[in-house]
DNA sequence: GCCGTTTTCGGCCCGACTGTTTTCAGTCG
């Protein structure tokens, strides 16, 4: 898989190139479309040889590019581009406010190829003799040039939607003129449920009369570094730890136009207008109009609708067909159903001291049962997890007990017994039949060995996927969010086995782990291999991660009825039953 | 470079903000 990141960001890089090389701008904009393709690719691109002309955005060229990549370990063309631009100018382009223009006038009109000298012409004042550089523009590059190198990393989709929530909560109270915002929204790759937030995107609907005072008020955030730009319908500001946020005023006409476009994807919205333009209307941020006249605004479903499309829900806005998907459902009459918070009965991961969480199993239970939830899983660490207080056999048969104790006085909820047992490097489990047998419930997960090759990978979770004893394959990769890439497993082949044993994978909810991703839950659900969507708690506080797991499962198009943990009790049960292992209830 | 319900050629989404300008270019999303 690290091929496909490879691949993308050498046509990235070659993008930046011949945008600094003054190539055609539609034909850069080519390259950067590759390089998110080969991105979001959820398969190794190798596997699609002979067929990548059929992926939407890879032409001819590149996939004459691709395949010399894969047969040489590079392209020649990009080799050839590289050479014809210093790097330096290639690094400038990290400088905010820098971009491919100013750094071409820069390495061609004042011979700078390196940041170093760059950095040195902008103290001695020689590039205000520059056509377009005055006073402003060199503070600003020079303020700027701070941020190159420690580039702002994603965030987390659990801390962004943290900050999200303050900034919403601060601007939803009332203003002192002008009367409050009558609605605040997140929008952006937030609203979609992406893993990780590049920046944040809050739409207030008000008047631009109060740009003033929001931005006066959102200065005086404890959160708020500083203000970048205000205008009088967009404000721009940086927090202390360098996340940029976006706060846009809108009045309550465009209100759904603006949500809709700034809830993206870029790309989604490139196909949307595009859409528009063909039947002869106009997309923009204020509204969907007829030559002059506005058509739809008020709403966003009114917006797609009058495109004759089903609203697709904002976790599918990435260009991955959806747009296809929402005009065969409208012209059927109907509408996304994807799975909601509302829908999750049951929770089929979770700690307890027993191993290493903080909550005793009686605890537990009664957290779930006021949660809602009307079964659990109980399923603490298999004995190589030393440092977690995996059970031996004879401690696991005893908490196993122990559980079954708790769950016969247990009133409305379903409790089960059950492990997380390791899946050893070799795809072996960590309990033998005999122990495993007598559970009600395993999840099997990667724990150790997760630097591991593709291959071995791929052979270990087909294993582990393989038996029989197993219910469902917990965080499949191991990857952790922005830190850990984990497994890379050939996810297909995973999933096939999965399908064929029969089992369930996991979207592990918590935000650290979010394994399996989205592109790979949509795999799975086309194979028919149903999801379950799991807290994985080892402290209250993690029942709160479930949020983040159906974003998950929508990215992935999940329906409430691929879903095993959204089905009924006596549904899930008899699910259970049709698995080879007798439960025991 | 990519693509096709006008098209195999000729388009390719659209606007806000800033800074430099006397009407626009660059950057960003």
């Amino acid at each position: 898989m690290s091929t496909n990141a490879d691949l993308a960001s050498l046509f990235e890089q070659a993008a930046d190139l011949l945008a600094l090389l003054g190539e055609n701008s539609f034909k850069v904009l080519a390259h950067r479309k590759v390089a998110r393709v080969l991105e979001d690719l959820p398969q190794d691109v190798a596997s699609l040889i002979s067929s990548l002309d059929d992926l939407p955005g890879v032409g001819e060229s590149s996939a004459e590019k691709i395949k010399e990549y894969l047969r040489t370990g590079s392209v020649g063309e990009f080799t050839a581009l590289r050479q014809q631009v210093p790097a330096g100018v290639v690094q400038m382009l990290a400088i905010p406010s820098l971009g491919v223009k100013t750094a071409a006038q820069l390495w061609h009109e004042a011979g700078i190829t390196d940041i170093a000298t760059l950095k040195q012409k902008l103290d001695d004042g020689s590039l205000l003799t520059l056509k377009g550089m005055g006073e402003k523009k060199i503070a600003k590059i020079k303020a700027n040039l701070a941020f190159v190198g420690k580039e702002a990393d994603r965030v987390r989709v659990d801390i962004a939607m943290a900050i999200a929530q303050s900034y919403c909560a601060l601007l939803e109270q009332p203003l002192k003129q002008g009367g409050a915002a009558t609605q605040v929204q997140y929008c952006g790759s937030l609203r979609r449920g992406r893993e990780t937030i590049g920046d944040l995107d809050i739409l207030v609907c008000g008047d631009a009369a109060a740009a003033g005072q929001i931005a006066e008020r959102l200065r005086g955030h404890s959160l708020t570094g500083q203000i970048v730009a205000a205008g009088d319908t967009k404000i721009t500001l940086r927090t202390r730890a360098d996340l940029q946020v976006d706060v846009r005023i809108v009045p309550a006409e465009s209100w759904g136009a603006a949500l809709q476009y700034f809830t993206g994807s870029k790309e989604h919205n490139v196909k949307l207008r595009e859409r528009a333009v063909r039947q002869g209307l106009k997309l923009n941020e204020w509204g969907l109009f007829r030559g002059d006249k506005p058509i739809a605004g008020l709403l966003e479903q009114d917006i797609y609708q009058s495109l004759g499309l089903a609203a697709p829900p904002p976790e599918v806005r990435e260009d991955h067909g959806e747009l296809e998907q929402a005009e065969s459902l409208f012209k059927a009459n109907a509408s996304w159903q994807l799975v909601t918070m509302a829908d999750i009965q049951g929770d089929l991961h979770m700690h307890t001291t027993a191993s290493d969480g903080s909550q005793s199993i009686d605890d537990i239970v009664a957290e779930a049962k006021r949660r809602g939830l009307k079964y659990i899983a109980i399923t603490d660490h298999s004995k190589s997890q030393f440092q977690a207080r995996g059970l031996t056999v004879p401690r696991l048969i005893e908490h196993v007990n122990a559980i079954r104790a708790v769950a016969r006085k247990a009133k409305d909820i379903l409790v089960l017994a059950g492990s997380e047992v390791d899946i050893l490097a070799d795809g072996s489990l960590d309990y033998e039949d005999d122990v495993l047998a007598q559970l009600d419930w395993v999840v099997a997960s990667p724990h150790a060995a997760l630097a591991q090759d593709s291959d071995k990978a791929t052979i270990r979770l087909v294993r582990a996927a393989s038996h029989p004893l197993v219910h469902v394959l917990g965080h499949p990769t191991g990857r952790l969010v922005g830190t850990r890439r984990g497994l890379e497993p050939d996810m297909p082949q995973v999933i096939s086995a999965a399908r064929r044993s029969g089992i369930a994978i996991e979207i592990n909810a918590n935000a650290h782990r979010l394994d399996l991703r989205d592109v790979h839950v949509r795999l799975a659900l086309e194979a028919g291999v149903p999801i379950c969507i799991n807290t994985d708690a080892h402290s209250f506080d993690d029942f709160d991660q479930l949020p983040f797991g159906v974003l998950t499962a929508r990215r992935g198009w999940a329906k409430a009825s691929d879903v095993l943990n959204a089905r009924s009790v006596a549904d899930f049960k008899s699910w259970l039953d049709s698995r080879r292992g007798a439960a025991h209830w």
